[in-house]
RNA sequence: GUCCCCAUCGUCUAGAGGCCUAGGACACCUCCCUUUCACGGAGGCGACCCGGGUUCGAAUCCCGGUGGGGACGCCA
């Protein structure tokens, strides 16, 4: 059987981390085994999906390089679909109408909490051999009930956290379509991963109570048709923020796209998602092809993992170094734009970024980093008063006699600062330092007769004239 | 409250009863390289939640506790 493994998302929002990691795992899985990966919008909850979820969904897949085979295939255009099981379960009699109130419900809840009681519905309008229904309410639309077994248990080997076991006790009848008659998740998940062939239901960790009642739905469909199948599971734990909370709107839950103007390359995201809750021996660095062929469910660990950004850092360093110029020049020349610094020719970018690309650890310290190579450092006032001392002045304007009669290159320029340091008996860096200060603004910077040899022999002299003043 | 899940260095993890004196990676510290800061290289610090049991032998299996998390919607 071929393996279809799907994301499921519902746009409610931006795809965050955890989204992300669900669906890079459910893309593995489905590479690994040649199968096909299939993405799916729940967006039956039409009063909370927007198309901008969509789009944004959309567009964190497509940063991450996450193809589908199939899709995105959208619930709310597969209403007929719904309604026609609907209507089947409704004849076999594993749906029935329920004429509850919303106020009711609430009601009953709140007094079963009170109680201190799990909430449930009381099965007030469940068809019983030899029970009497209320008379129906004439003023109020029913909604749909699955009528959920009320005996033994539901069991299913998760492929992730093993064999788990909930009886149908716990388990109330749960509402399949509203009283509009918009059918809901549970349901939907439940034929749509039948109507495409899921094999493997790989999602989070949240879902695992609504396993049993798919199960049950899935159970009681295949008893009505032979062809319905109940898929595997592999339930996910969760991605915890840096603080080891949970990541919520409001508290460190960003979207994947936040990570691209952050800096940081989809590779890196990518590598180190696949290393949070999943790992392949000692490795750490690995391609996604390499990903998608070493990737089993085997060695995923079934508890939570705490998002840590100085690990991401460090991947995305060691995939800035790997990276090409000419994309990183590209990526650069957007990112110095967002900071009004136009490119110029002059020092080649491509060179300035190989001066840089291995002393950073995300796109936009790199762009920060170069950006004096194209525009007017402002001096650091700490800087400049260590190191552009009264007494180092007479030192650099001789410097700069010797400077302009030389050829602009990294080798003479370091000679000529070597002899002034020796005319001078100075230390090389007590030269070094002030020029750095002078035409980088900081005290910390590539070395600096390279830099020098970039910046270009007037754009250096100007600057040495401008600091000197 | 009820049900479900989880538990190895600060963090991510290796670990399938003896290969464990618990390995790797990030972070941190030290040293080396050095023209400052990085990069790189070499070292170091640092963990099996607790208590019982099973066994010749437990990080690994079982039970209990504790702690953490999740679910309990006409949300997904």
């Amino acid at each position: 059987m071929t393996v279809r493994t799907r994301f499921a998302p519902s746009p409610t929002g931006f795809l965050h981390i955890g989204g992300a990691r669900t669906a890079l795992f459910s893309w593995a899985f489905a590479k690994k085994h040649a199968g096909q990966f299939i993405l799916r919008i729940e967006d039956t909850d039409v009063a909370r999906s927007t198309p901008e979820a969509v789009q944004a969904i959309l567009d964190g897949m497509h940063w991450l390089g996450l193809d589908y085979d199939e899709g995105p295939f959208y619930q709310m255009q597969r209403m007929d679909r719904y309604k026609q099981v609907i209507q089947t379960m409704l004849d076999a009699g594993s749906a029935y109408y329920c004429y509850s109130s919303k106020e009711e419900l609430d009601a009953l809840r709140e007094q079963q909490m009170a109680n201190k009681q799990k909430p449930r519905y009381d099965g007030k309008w469940r068809p019983e051999a030899g029970k009497v229904l209320p008379d129906v309410p004439q003023d109020i639309q029913p909604a749909i009930r699955f009528k959920n077994p009320q005996a033994g248990v539901v069991v299913w080997d998760d492929l992730v956290k093993g064999r788990i076991e909930i009886a149908n006790a716990e388990l109330d009848d749960l509402i399949i379509a509203r009283a509009d008659g918009t059918p809901t998740y549970n349901f939907c998940v439940v034929v749509d991963d039948s109507d495409m062939g899921i094999t493997q239901v790989i999602r989070g960790d949240d879902h695992v109570n609504n396993t049993p009642r798919q199960i049950n739905m899935l159970m009681a469909l295949a008893a009505i048709d032979a062809n319905i199948k109940v898929p595997q599971y592999a339930h996910l734990s969760m991605i915890l923020g840096s603080d080891g909370q949970k990541l919520s709107k409001r508290h460190g839950a960003v979207s994947v796209m936040q990570y691209d103007d952050d800096g940081y390359l989809p590779e890196a995201v990518l590598n180190y998602l696949a290393r949070l809750g999943w790992s392949h021996g000692d490795d750490e660095i690995f391609s996604m092809q390499q990903f998608a062929e070493w990737f089993d469910l085997d060695h995923i660990t079934p508890s939570a993992a705490q998002f840590n950004t100085e690990k991401l850092n460090w991947i995305n360093a060691h995939y800035i170094k790997q990276a090409d110029n000419a994309y990183l020049v590209a990526d650069i020349t957007k990112r110095l734009a967002k900071l009004n610094i136009a490119v110029s020719d002059q020092p080649n970018l491509s060179s300035v970024i190989d001066l840089y690309k291995e002393r950073i650890n995300t796109l936009n310290e790199l762009a920060a980093n170069i950006a004096y190579f194209y525009q007017k450092p402002v001096i650091d006032e700490v800087a400049s008063e260590k190191h552009l001392t009264a007494d180092i002045k007479p030192v650099i304007a001789s410097l700069v006699e010797s400077l302009q009669s030389i050829d602009w290159q990294a080798e003479l320029i370091h000679q000529a600062i070597n002899d002034v340091v020796t005319q001078y008996q100075l230390k090389f860096p007590k030269v070094a330092m002030p020029l750095r200060v002078m035409l980088t603004g900081i005290a910390q910077s590539p070395s600096i007769d390279q830099v020098m040899a970039l910046l270009g022999k007037d754009e250096v002299l100007a600057r040495i004239k401008s600091a000197m003043n």
